[in-house]
DNA sequence: TTGTAAGCGTTATCAT
DNA sequence: ATGATAACGCTTACAA
């Protein structure tokens, strides 16, 4: 039942020759005789010899493992992302150790240490909400610990960043409900300090410049939740000068818009237009299903480890790359 | 810039002290005298002494790392229950190693495979739908590595599991509809040899014989897409037997039979009742929202990693548990 | 109270 | 063509 792993010095004594030629016998050194390498090679088999990993970590100082930060686990652009990156990881032979941050600095800050005494190979994060301060990303870099983030980046320091086009995403899908007939698009928006807002508001702005729609403060709300888009909407519908567009940073918002309106007895997306953003799985659920700006986790994901096993194996000191990843519109029921 | 880290040699020779007595200052080891133990504590805190995992690790054969399979990331409940086991997990100072299936039998050899070589501590995993062979799985048993399975469990070998009462849960919600004025309920099942597909039918056939209502095998479809459901609702909803009430084994599926009854000019929840599975972000975005089963996967991590660490670190050899996690039916606006 | 030495499993270096 | 030895960083009998 208990067959215990078994190890190189095992199949020496047993084959009666040293550790050293079983070794090298096992990763084919021509140096070993045909014939002697032969026989290791049926005895590892048979005896379903495999190299312990732990040893090999220890002799080259390196885990063949990548850390990888997640603000939030459930939620679908960072499942989308993780996706990305296991996936490719595993192909590449790397294992990932996944640890949430919960949007707390200090739990960041624990994870990073964990990571650096599992001397993880590399690092990918996304930074927490709470997250103002990057000494902890610096102490992986002095000790050689490659970094790329995603999504939220650090300009605070120097390393490769992964993120979504917020802006070109954000102006498409704006000029898209112009050109559709928008005279008046409200823009719901997150924390305004966050890089995603910052961006998505810009290209909402750009828009409605181009086409010389007048825009004030109060078409920007900060909004982010479907609950609290239905606590805000009705009362915005009952304006005169009512809406009629919505742009929303998530789908979530988009889907408690969406919500209100119809609620009202306005008609979607004859009378009003709404657009989200993410494409998640709400977005195929709602009716009409949502017109949103698709993020395309999966491909965040691929990018960031594709950057960091570069780093991890050419160890290029090539200056910092800034990699953006593409969104587009899928126009759906929610817009004409 | 680049600091290398120091170990307990560099410690050693630096206070002109052995290694061995460093090691035992530093954790605190009382035959180490008051002077000599705060001397080494004080340099190694000025130097960022970090002990290297790696050795530990060779040394004691364990990586302090538990390997956790998931069938697909991009998946609200399974996110959960990977929240659930993270937070946990991290509490109790294990890192863990994150794999996706994505469903294929094959890809879950492979990451048993690559867990073992990484000497993991323990392992969580769902099965892959393709899976039906549990040889891989028997095999870290017979290095002493335990297991825990959740939702997707394996009868075939003696471990731990862990699920949500799907049988319960599957129960009241049928129940709650024949009990709201349902009299012809139809089932969308997953694949028919998964546990979850077998217990939920159970449930489904238990309550409908409970109100004496018949049920024959036509009334039982497979069916666990939205896509599935919008391809085969309409047919079922033109026979003059047409069901006034679905049960769907998710709440994906329960969107698009939504979809499809009011394409066709059904009223929901009038003249049909939805009820789906999962509670997840879909449940709350369709119009009406979905009635349907919460899952409480984030209970389901914690249990699971609950299970496995009392496993691991006490190595009772206990017979094998069975825990049972609470579903709960969330009355919304596709049931009367 | 402290030091010495062996060992965890592997491989690189230097013999033979 | 093969073997002996040392080393990766740490812990722990055992010795002093």
């Amino acid at each position: 039942m208990n067959k215990p792993q078994i190890t190189i010095k095992d199949i020496a004594r047993e084959l009666g020759v040293s550790p050293s030629t079983v070794s090298r016998a096992l990763k084919d050194n021509p140096d070993i005789s045909q014939e002697t390498r032969e026989a290791i090679h049926k005895y590892a088999r048979e005896h379903n010899y495999k190299p312990n990993a732990l040893a090999l970590n220890l002799r080259t100082s390196r885990s063949n493992t990548i850390g990888v930060i997640i603000p939030q686990l459930v939620h679908h652009f960072f499942s989308c992302v993780l996706s990305g990156i296991e996936e490719t990881a595993a192909k590449a032979g790397y294992n990932i150790l996944v640890a949430q941050s919960n949007e707390k600095y200090e739990q960041e800050v624990k994870i990073v240490h964990s990571f650096l005494a599992a001397r993880v190979c590399g690092v990918i994060t996304s930074l927490a909400k709470d997250t103002s301060q990057y000494d902890h990303y610096q102490e992986l870099l002095d000790n050689n610990i490659p970094i790329v983030f995603y999504d939220r980046i650090c300009t605070g320091i120097n390393t490769e960043r992964v993120v979504v086009d917020d802006y070109a995403g954000s102006f498409s899908a704006v000029e898209y409900m112009i050109q559709t007939g928008c005279k008046r698009i409200f823009f719901y928006s997150a924390a305004p300090h966050l890089e995603i807002s910052k961006n998505r508001r810009n290209g909402y702005l750009d828009a409605m410049k181009k086409y010389k729609i007048p825009v004030n403060e109060s078409m920007i709300k900060f909004c982010d939740t479907r609950e609290q888009a239905i606590a805000i909407t009705p009362d915005i519908l009952e304006r005169d000068d009512r809406p009629d567009g919505f742009f929303a940073i998530n789908d979530e918002t988009a889907s408690g818009i969406l919500y209100s309106c119809k609620l009202v007895g306005l008609k979607v997306p004859d009378e009003v237009s709404i657009c989200g953003f993410t494409d998640g799985a709400i977005a195929q659920s709602t009716d009409p299903k949502l017109t949103t700006v698709e993020q395309h986790g999966k491909e965040v994901g691929k990018s960031t480890i594709d950057i960091l096993i570069d780093k991890i194996e050419e160890n290029t000191n090539t200056r910092s790359v800034n990699k953006i990843i593409r969104t587009n519109l899928v126009v759906r029921g929610t817009t004409k």
